[in-house]
RNA sequence: GGGCGCGUAGCUCAGUUGGCAGAGCAGCGGACUCUUAAUCCGCCGGUCGUAGGUUCGAGCCCUACCGCGCUCACCA
């Protein structure tokens, strides 16, 4: 027979069939979980078993399979955990035995029978019984260097996470992490809330969306590229301490740091402000760490981490000054500080304004030097167009952005509760947009509207999950905490 | 978008100077009552990413394209 794994697996479904065995049947019979079924045999000898033989069912994936003569081993797993299952010829039916010999690895198994041990010590289950859960029809990767192909496991995530122990992991923690989020944030008084991902109007960040169509309606809609002004709608209706956790979507380009769709964390705490947001992102970001990992010590890409509070706040002014010797402050406008930045014997490049000139020396000399947890604070107002300014210096306003690992993780300020401010900010953004800025902020006079009905003062926050997570998991690319990375369609 | 690298069997990978496309695992047939990367014997399995070109002859050299990775640029 010449037949490719897939026709032998047709054929063994086909016969199935024909013997009138569902392949693909709706109900389990009852069974223990594999976990919970362990726990209570892992130690006991197998003199007690021979002599008890506890009865039990367990269901499971094959994840491998050898036969001798009269005797059978294969391994189920399910949900992550492994079991050993045994067919012994002279204690089961011709049927059973001959049904057991011709299952696939993949396959979806009950077996059912004694627990049992192995004379080389193994907990097993020698089974009586063993039935069809759901064939695989495919062969999965190979069991012992398991998918290594980069594209194939983000395409096929599913065969990652069969074959590799790692990508299960990460999984796994990922989820940690948003469960423990949640429980900080809870537990603080904070409400989860859900707000609009089709928005008629774009806000709340600087960058190019996604624009999409609504039928019916014969209304542009545009993908979020942030909750930001609906959640201080939210804060306006008198909702003082509310979060979302959920996907933003950007139209830019793709990066080891960058999806165009990415899970944001924005919650919002009214008569508190960027100080008040401080600590709490301290505290978030430590229980955080201590809940998934046990600890607030971590190594991220050979360097040890320390995310347990106090993080060093430092402003961006001081930040630049110490890594350049430029003084963003003394050199006020762009001609200057350009000067500034030669006389530094650095290039100031093409930045059109004196704000984008700042942001790209911090870019540039201060950004990849931010491994361990760090505020950076007070940025050019120029560049933060929904906070409030500093009441000590109005070229700037209550901003931080915390760094780890050189990465920004996320963005926050005391929030701008002042409309008329807010509408002057909204203008000049206009103004770059007219300039061809596109990803300058687009008039909300809705959201204006919102904030002249009065806004408490309020600290916000944003931290980029994927970004954290990836600190957790120690991971060097974004995708590899994303379980459904953006890639190219498959070509031919 | 630029540069560099990669793409060979279902999976993991070799493939020499351009000279008949290979191995292990998986699969198929057989043996086997303690394996767990089972073992042993036999067999099947290929659009060498795609399309052109050079050559007597291309997996290998050249060109274009597709996909992935790294990196720079762009970008929170």
């Amino acid at each position: 027979m010449s037949e490719n794994e897939q026709d032998a697996r047709r054929a063994r479904l086909e016969a199935l069939r024909q013997a009138g065995v569902d392949p693909f049947p709706a109900r389990v019979a009852e069974h223990t979980s594999i976990a919970a079924l362990r726990v209570p045999w892992e130690d006991v000898s197998a003199e007690v078993l021979e002599a008890e033989m506890p009865p039990a069912a367990i269901a499971g994936r094959i994840k491998a399979h050898r036969s001798f003569g009269k005797l059978l081993f294969m391994t189920l797993v399910e949900d992550g955990v492994a079991m050993q299952v045994c067919l012994r010829k002279q204690e089961v039916t011709p049927e059973v035995f001959d049904f057991s010999k011709k299952l696939d690895v993949g396959d979806f198994v009950r077996a059912e029978g004694f627990v049992w041990r192995t004379k080389k010590g193994e907990l097993t289950l020698d089974a009586r019984d063993v039935t069809m859960l759901a064939k695989c029809l495919q062969p999965l990767p190979e069991k012992w260097h398991g998918l290594a192909d980069v594209e194939t496991r983000y395409r096929q995530r599913y065969l990652d996470l069969l074959s590799n122990e790692e990508a299960r992991t990460t999984a796994l923690l990922r989820s940690r992490v948003t469960t423990a989020l949640r429980q900080f944030l809870g537990e603080r008084g904070f409400l989860e809330v859900e707000t609009p991902v089709l928005q008629p109007i774009y806000g709340g960040a600087a960058a190019r969306p996604f624009t999409t169509h609504h039928n019916m309606l014969d209304q542009q809609l545009y993908l979020r590229i942030s909750d930001e002004l609906y959640l201080k709608r939210l804060v306006i209706g008198g909702l003082d301490r509310i979060y979302e956790i959920g996907h933003n979507f950007r139209n830019e380009g793709i990066s080891k740091k960058h999806n165009p769709e990415f899970t944001m964390l924005e919650c919002y705490q009214a008569f508190a402000d960027y100080r008040d947001m401080m600590d709490l992102t301290e505290a978030m970001v430590g229980f955080i760490a201590e809940s998934v990992l046990g600890t607030t010590s971590v190594e991220f890409q050979g360097t040890k981490l320390e995310l347990g509070r106090p993080w060093p706040r430092i402003t961006i002014r001081d930040a630049i000054l110490e890594k350049t010797g430029v003084d963003m402050l003394a050199a006020a406008d762009l001609p200057s500080l350009q000067q500034a930045v030669r006389d530094a014997g650095k290039d100031p490049g093409e930045a059109p304004t004196w704000g984008v000139l700042v942001d790209d020396l911090f870019s540039d000399y201060v950004e990849p030097t931010l491994i361990q947890p760090t505020f950076i604070t007070d940025h050019p107002v120029e560049l933060s167009p929904l906070a409030k300014r500093s009441s000590e210096d109005p070229r700037l306003v209550e901003r931080f952005e915390p760094f780890i690992g050189g990465m920004e993780i996320g963005n926050a300020f005391s929030e701008l509760n002042d409309p008329d401010d807010q509408r002057q900010r909204f203008e000049t953004m206009g103004k770059a947009r007219e300039q061809g800025d596109e990803e300058a902020h687009p008039m909300d006079e809705a959201f204006l509207l919102a904030l002249e009905h009065g806004m408490p003062p309020t600290g916000g926050l944003g931290i980029g999950v994927d970004r954290l997570v990836m600190v957790l998991a120690d991971a060097s690319n974004l995708r590899e905490v994303i379980l459904f990375p953006h890639l190219r369609p498959e070509g031919d």
